[in-house]
RNA sequence: GGAAGGGUAGCGAAGUGGUCAAACGCGGCAGACUGUAAAUCUGUUCCUUCGGGUUCUAUGGUUCAAAUCCAUAUCCUUCCA
């Protein structure tokens, strides 16, 4: 079965939507946040869990699948739903990230990326075309088009040779897709040039892709200004009928800055790696939990959360578990951060039914930051 | 009773005359993290009014100079009786 999105409302005062995503006999409204499962696994999380958060679609890794246990074996097992007991959406990444935090300039060709495996010095090869391949093997409902994430230092030239190559990716990975029942996005790049972003977007809506994504955002350490306006120099030129995805964004405030320009998807390590970290999300700011003075807390990460860790345990026992370096900690975190995400974004859905999304993000900014927030 | 080895910062452990306020690891205290090479990485960890002050079991000594050499005391470990 292939994924439906339906546009329902238009904000009148900004580009944020609300829409759903129908998915056989279940829905999922958009705006939405995506929990990031790289090797076919949400990190210390059953799928129950993942699901008891609220989260509908989830996203694992075409290069890491790849390597590790190999696409065959996952269409072997019956594609990931069946590998991973995962019967929500699921989204793959093509790689392309990969292109950027593992490859160095000189590894991109036309014809693909060379790749070192990290793990045992093999020398990878990843095409568009290879992407797509895997992609429809491991049989995700969403494949996004294998693209060249550069960095947002890249210069106006490096950058418009680099989307016109994506482009051509995007293109020959588009020919060889092959798998009806998933579909295929294309990816907008071109950094903090609005030329580009336009140019990308519209030569990416040409070849024609059943959603786009925003890619090469808040890359290294971009300003949220410039991440904000990427979103705006993107969504501007895509199709209103199609979903947006904002690749890689999960901080709260470019959730709701995100939404306000358009976009629907987000995914992000940020909930379950913070949460690995000993981080909690909560509407007042994060907090560390590793800090002493969590000792003797013997509150709930959040009083009115309804998330599994914050109905049954505290702070204390938490930043007990994660100064023990025990996995409890980590999962009760993680659990947390994608609910806190999910309920944000529930909020955030909420004020566009409204269409006060603005006057939501200035509060949000006041209760989360306090005071201290620095856009620039 | 005899023989041997040893006591170094919160803990473990390097250092055997000056470049030692003393490597490194752990623990502690903080910080970072945005399509996961990330349960990782970074900083800091004797006191200080940032000039300096006080340290390497204790005391005394040798020396221009001692964690380092000598003497005594004390505690610990192992082996023998």
């Amino acid at each position: 079965m292939k994924l439906e999105y339906t546009l329902i409302q238009k904000s009148k005062r900004n580009s944020a939507r609300l829409g759903k995503v129908k998915y056989g006999d279940k829905e999922y409204p958009t705006p939405m946040f995506m929990p990031v499962g790289t090797n076919a696994t949400v990190k210390t999380l059953s799928p129950e869990e993942v699901k008891e958060t609220g989260t509908g679609i989830c996203l694992a890794n075409t290069y890491h699948l790849w390597l590790k246990p190999g696409e065959d074996v996952v269409n072997k097992a019956g594609g990931l739903h069946k590998f991973m007991n995962y019967d929500g959406p699921i989204l793959t990444d093509s790689g392309g990230f990969q292109v950027f935090s593992l490859a160095n300039a000189k590894d991109i060709t036309e014809e693909g990326v060379k790749f070192k495996n990290f793990e045992n010095g093999d020398t990878l090869f990843l095409t568009p075309e290879k992407s797509i391949e895997i992609q429809n093997k491991l049989d995700s409902d969403i494949a996004m088009s294998f693209d060249e994430c550069p960095p947002a230092s890249a210069n106006h030239d490096y950058m418009q040779k680099s989307i016109e190559r994506t482009i051509r990716w995007a293109k020959r990975g588009k020919d060889v897709h092959n798998n009806p029942n998933q579909m295929l996005f294309g990816i907008v790049q071109g950094g903090y040039f609005e030329d580009l972003r336009k140019y990308s977007a519209e030569k990416t809506v040409e070849i024609g892709f059943d959603g786009y994504a925003i890619g090469g955002v808040a890359n290294d350490h971009e300003s949220k200004e410039h991440v904000f306006e990427e979103f705006a120099f993107s969504t501007k030129y895509l199709p209103e009928d199609k979903l947006r995805y904002a690749m890689g964004i999960g901080d709260p405030i470019d959730l709701i800055e995100g939404v306000i320009r358009g976009v629907d998807l987000f995914d992000c390590v940020s909930p379950t790696r913070l949460a690995r970290h000993g981080h909690a999300y909560t509407m007042k700011g994060k907090i560390n939990l590793k800090n002493s003075k969590y000792k003797e807390d013997f509150t709930p990460i959040e009083e009115d959360c309804d998330c599994y860790a914050c109905k049954h345990y505290t702070k204390a026992y938490i930043k007990h578990l994660i100064s023990c370096d025990e996995t409890f900690g980590a999962r009760l975190l993680s659990i947390h951060n994608i609910r806190f995400l999910h309920r944000l974004m529930a909020n955030i859905r909420d004020n566009i039914k409204t269409d006060t999304l603005e006057e939501y993000r200035d509060e949000f900014v006041k209760e989360y930051y306090g005071g201290n927030y620095e856009s620039k």
